[in-house]
DNA sequence: GAGTTTGAAACT
DNA sequence: CAGTTTCAAACTC
C-alpha cells in the first residue's frame, strides 16, 4: 500500500516499461495474439529446458484466482456476482487481474490488499502496456510460478542478482530463446509443430487464455517426450545454466517480476537441491537423473494446470516452511512428473505413430474445443474419453482463494480439509484424468497433507481426489446421448475420472449435481441443461458454493473420510470398520440395503457406521451393526468379481454374500483389523474409486500387481500407502497400466526413513517406476 | 432409451 | 428438527 510502485527490492515497478525487456517484448510483435504466442512458445521452450523448480509454481493459478482474490477478499466476497460480470471481467479487466496474478498472490506477507494494489498500480493501463501486461503474466504463468517463493524469506543475494540480470534482460532473453530453441527447435521442426500453433484469436479472452495455456501445455508435452528421448543428457548438463537464465529472464518480463524472480530463484535453488538429491539417488538408479530431467518438463505442464486450478495446493505449499517447501515441491513435482511421465511415456510410445498427435491437435485445435486440444496431453485410449483438462477453473480452487484470504488458506491447515480437498480437484486438473492422474493428485495431496498436518491429512479422501477430477475449460455442448457417452466412458474405466452430470433443473449449481458437488466444472461429457457450472459462470458458481457452504460448511467436504480422521470423527463409533473409512454423515438407505450405489456409503466404498440410519444394512464394506469385512482384500476381490459380473445382478448379490461370509470369518475386528486395514490401505484399490464407482472394474493384471504391492512389508507403509492408496486405485483403472509404478522403487525402498522426508521420497517412487516403464516401452 | 426407483439435497 | 418436495443418479425393462 505504501509503496505499491516498488517491488520488494525497491525497484520501481513503473520502470518496467522502460526496461529493455519491455521494449523487446513490444518489438516482438505489434499484434497482440502473435506476440503472446511468440512469447509463450519461447517460454515453453524455456520451460522445457528449464528445471522444474522454476515452473513448479502454483501461483500461476493466480491469473485466474487473483481475480477471485481481489473480488472476494473483501468480507462481502460472498456477494453473488452475476455470471456475466465474471465474464466481462475476463475481457475488460484482464490487465490488473493478470498482473495480480503474477504478483500479489505470491507474496503472503504483503498479502492480498497490498499485492493487489501493486499489481493494479504498477501496470499502466495504456493500450500497449495493457497488452503487454496481459501477455506477460500469461507467459509467466507457465514459467515463473513459484509456489512458495513468497513464503520463504527471499535471499538477499538472490534478490541482488535480479537487478544485475535486468540490465542484460534483452540479451538474456535472446540467449534464452536461442538456447531453448537449440534444444527444442529441432524437435519442433521435426514434429512439424508450428511455433505459432495457438488458439484462434477470435475466441473470447478467457478462452484464449486457457486455450493458450492448454496449447502450451500440449506443446510442452509434445516437446517433452521427444526431448527426453533425444536430448536428455545434454540438457541435463546445462540445466543449472538454464535455470538461472530462465529465472532472470522471467524476472524481466513483468513489473512484479521481482517477486517472480525471487521465487524463481528460490525455486532454482530448490531445483538445484532437488537435482542434487536426484543425482544422489541416481547413484542407485542410473535412471534417476534421467527422470529428473524428464520430470522437469512435465512438471511444467502440470504446474500450469495446477496453477490454474491448484490455488489450494499452492496455498498448501506455502503453508510449509521453506525447507518443506522444497520437499513439497519435489513431491508435487514428482507427482506431476509422474503424470508427465505418464504422458511422456505415452508420448514416447506413441511418438512413432504420432508425435504429432499432440502437435496435430494443437495445431489444428483452433476449431476444436479445449478438450481436443488437450487430448494429446493425456494418453487417450481408444474409446476413452479425452476429458483431460488442464485445469481450468476448478471452482474449488477459486473458492479456496476466494472465500478466504490467501493467508487464511495458507494457514488453515485443519480447516483446510475442505480446501485441501479442493486441491486434489485442482490438481486433478485434467478432466479426464485417467485414474492415474487422479491418483497423482491424491498422492500429492497426501504428501501435502502429511507434511502440513498429518492429522488433517486424512481429511482429504481419495475418493475426493478422484471425485475432484478436473474439468474442462471450454464450455461444451451437451452430448446428444449422454447416457451412451457416460456408459462408454464408464466402461472405459474413466468414469471416476470424469464427473459428468445430467442435471436438468438444478443448473448444476446444487449439490444434486455431481460435478458441482465434486467441485469441478461441468465438461463436455456432461449432458446437463442450462448449466451454470462452467468457468464462464465462475462467479455464480463461487457464489453458490459459498451460499451452500454457509448453510453447511461441510457440504463440499469429502463425504467419505478415511482412516485416522474417520476414527477421530467417529471416535464414538465403536463399530469402526477395518477400512477405517466412513461416510461422514452416514447414509439413510431404506430399500437398497446399502447394497447399491444409491447408498453413499456403498458408493464410496466404505462401510456403514453408527452414523448411518440405514435400514437392513448389508453394506459389503462394513455394516452398520459393526460386522465388517475383515479381509478387505478378499472383499475387494469379491468386489472385483462382482464388478466384472456386474451385469448379472444375481451374481453380484451372491458375491457380496460371499464377501460377507468372509467378513464373518473374522468377527473380531480388533486384531486382524489392523493388519487388514494396512493391507487394505496399501491396497485400497477401491477406495480411490469409491466415490464415483466403488468397485471399479479392475484390470486383473494390475490388480494382481497391486496386491503384490500390498504385501510389501513396511511398518510405515500404512500411512503413506493410505495416502497413496488412491494411486493404486487409479492404477487399476488407469488406461496406461504400464506406467503404473510398482511399489518397489528406489526411493521407496528404505523404510528406515521417517517422517515427512520419508513420505516425500515415497511419494516420488511412482515416477521412477513410471520412467522405467517408459524405458521399457522405448 | 424410456421409465422407475432410490435417497440425498433442498425446501417448508 | 421433522416432514415434504425436488432432484438426479442408479437401476430396470
Amino acid at each position: 500500500m505504501d509503496t505499491p510502485e516498488r517491488n520488494q527490492i525497491g525497484t520501481p515497478i513503473s520502470k518496467f516499461e522502460d526496461s529493455p525487456v519491455f521494449n523487446y517484448i513490444n518489438s516482438l510483435s505489434p499484434i497482440k495474439p502473435v506476440k503472446s504466442t511468440h512469447i509463450t512458445h519461447t517460454f515453453n521452450s524455456l520451460n522445457f529446458t528449464s528445471p522444474p523448480s522454476v515452473f513448479t509454481s502454483p501461483h500461476v493459478t493466480y491469473a485466474r484466482e487473483s481475480r477471485f482474490l481481489r473480488r472476494h477478499c473483501s468480507p462481502e466476497s460472498s456477494k453473488p456476482v452475476s455470471s456475466e460480470s465474471g465474464h466481462e471481467q475476463n475481457t475488460s479487466v484482464p490487465i490488473s487481474d493478470t498482473v495480480q496474478a503474477s504478483g500479489p498472490p505470491v507474496s503472503p506477507p504483503e498479502s492480498s490488499g497490498q499485492g493487489i494494489s501493486i499489481g493494479e498500480v504498477t501496470v499502466d493501463p495504456t493500450a500497449e502496456s495493457s497488452e503487454l501486461a496481459i501477455e506477460l503474466p500469461r507467459t509467466l504463468k507457465y514459467d515463473c510460478g513459484s509456489p512458495d517463493g513468497d513464503q520463504v524469506p527471499v535471499d538477499i543475494t538472490q534478490v541482488d542478482a535480479v537487478p544485475v540480470m535486468s540490465g542484460t534482460s534483452k540479451s538474456l532473453v535472446q540467449f534464452v530463446l536461442e538456447t531453448s530453441m537449440e534444444g527444442h527447435q529441432s524437435f519442433e521442426s521435426r514434429t512439424g509443430l508450428p511455433t505459432t500453433c495457438q488458439v484462434e484469436q477470435t475466441k473470447e479472452e478467457i478462452g484464449c487464455d486457457w486455450e493458450n495455456l492448454i496449447s502450451d501445455a500440449a506443446d510442452l508435452l509434445a516437446f517433452d517426450s521427444p526431448d527426453n528421448i533425444v536430448v536428455q543428457k545434454p540438457r541435463d548438463q546445462n540445466l543449472v545454466t538454464f535455470q538461472t537464465s530462465f529465472t532472470s529472464l522471467v524476472s524481466e518480463f513483468a513489473p512484479d517480476s521481482v517477486e517472480n524472480i525471487q521465487k524463481a530463484q528460490l525455486l532454482t535453488q530448490v531445483a538445484s537441491q532437488e537435482q542434487r538429491e536426484m543425482e544422489e539417488l541416481a547413484g542407485q538408479n542410473g535412471q534417476v537423473a534421467e527422470k529428473n530431467e524428464t520430470d522437469h518438463t512435465p512438471q511444467l505442464l502440470s504446474g500450469d494446470m495446477q496453477n490454474q486450478q491448484g490455488g489450494g495446493l499452492a496455498s498448501e505449499k506455502m503453508n510449509d516452511k521453506a525447507g518443506h517447501s522444497i520437499q513439497f515441491g519435489c513431491k508435487l513435482r514428482g507427482i506431476r512428473r509422474r503424470c508427465l511421465v505418464f504422458e511422456t511415456g505415452n508420448a514416447q510410445k506413441k511418438k512413432l505413430e504420432d508425435d504429432s498427435n499432440s502437435c496435430s491437435s494443437i495445431s489444428s485445435h483452433s476449431e476444436e474445443k479445449v478438450s481436443s486440444e488437450v487430448k494429446p496431453l493425456v494418453p487417450v485410449r481408444p474409446g476413452s474419453s479425452p476429458c483431460i483438462l488442464p485445469g481450468i477453473g476448478l471452482h474449488l480452487n477459486a473458492l479456496a482463494a476466494t472465500t478466504k484470504d490467501l493467508a487464511v488458506v495458507k494457514h488453515e491447515t485443519v480447516i483446510a480439509g475442505k480446501q485441501l480437498i479442493s486441491m486434489p480437484c485442482s490438481s486433478a486438473t485434467f478432466h479426464s484424468l485417467s485414474s492415474e492422474r487422479k491418483s497423482f493428485k491424491s498422492l500429492a495431496l497426501s504428501s501435502i497433507k502429511t507434511d502440513v498436518d498429518p492429522a488433517s491429512s486424512n481429511q482429504v479422501t481419495t475418493s475426493d481426489a478422484s471425485r475432484a477430477s478436473a474439468f474442462k475449460a471450454g464450455d461444451e455442448l451437451n452430448e446428444s446421448s449422454p447416457k451412451k457417452k457416460r456408459r462408454r466412458l464408464e466402461h472405459a474405466g474413466e468414469s471416476e475420472g470424469c464427473k459428468r452430470c445430467n442435471c436438468k433443473k438444478s443448473k448444476c449449481l446444487k449439490l444434486y449435481c455431481e460435478c458441482f458437488a465434486a467441485g469441478v466444472y461441468c465438461v463436455e461429457p456432461c449432458s446437463c441443461q442450462e448449466c451454470f457450472n462452467k468457468p464462464i459462470h465462475e462467479d455464480t458458481v463461487l457464489a453458490t458454493r459459498k451460499q451452500i457452504e454457509s448453510r453447511n460448511p461441510l457440504a463440499f467436504a469429502p463425504k467419505v473420510i478415511r482412516s485416522s480422521e474417520s476414527n477421530a470423527d467417529i471416535g464414538e463409533d465403536s463399530n469402526k470398520t477395518p477400512s477405517s473409512a466412513r461416510h461422514k454423515r452416514g447414509c439413510n438407505c431404506k430399500k437398497s440395503n446399502c447394497l447399491k450405489k444409491y447408498c453413499e456409503c456403498y458408493q464410496g466404498g466404505v462401510g456403514c457406521s453408527i452414523n448411518c440410519r440405514c435400514e437392513g444394512c448389508k453394506n459389503g464394506f462394513g455394516r452398520k451393526d459393526g460386522s465388517t469385512p475383515l479381509n478387505t482384500e478378499e472383499t475387494e476381490v469379491e468386489d472385483e468379481e462382482i464388478e466384472i459380473s456386474e451385469k448379472d445382478g444375481a451374481d453380484k448379490r451372491a458375491q457380496n454374500n460371499e464377501a460377507y461370509e468372509s467378513e464373518e470369518q473374522y468377527p473380531d475386528p480388533v486384531v486382524p483389523i489392523t493388519f487388514s486395514f494396512q493391507i487394505c490401505r496399501s491396497t485400497s484399490v477401491h477406495l480411490p474409486f469409491s466415490i464415483g464407482k466403488p468397485p471399479q472394474s479392475p484390470l486383473p493384471p494390475q490388480r494382481r500387481f497391486e496386491k503384490h504391492f500390498q504385501v510389501i512389508p513396511d511398518d510405515e507403509t500404512p500411512e503413506i500407502l493410505k495416502n497413496c492408496s488412491p494411486i493404486s486405485g487409479v492404477k487399476t483403472s488407469s488406461p496406461n497400466c504400464k506406467r503404473i509404478s510398482p511399489p518397489h522403487n528406489p526411493f521407496v525402498s528404505s523404510p528406515g526413513r521417517r517422517s515427512s522426508r520419508k513420505l516425500i521420497l515415497r511419494s516420488i517412487p511412482a515416477f521412477p517406476s513410471l520412467n522405467e516403464h517408459a524405458g521399457d516401452l522405448q
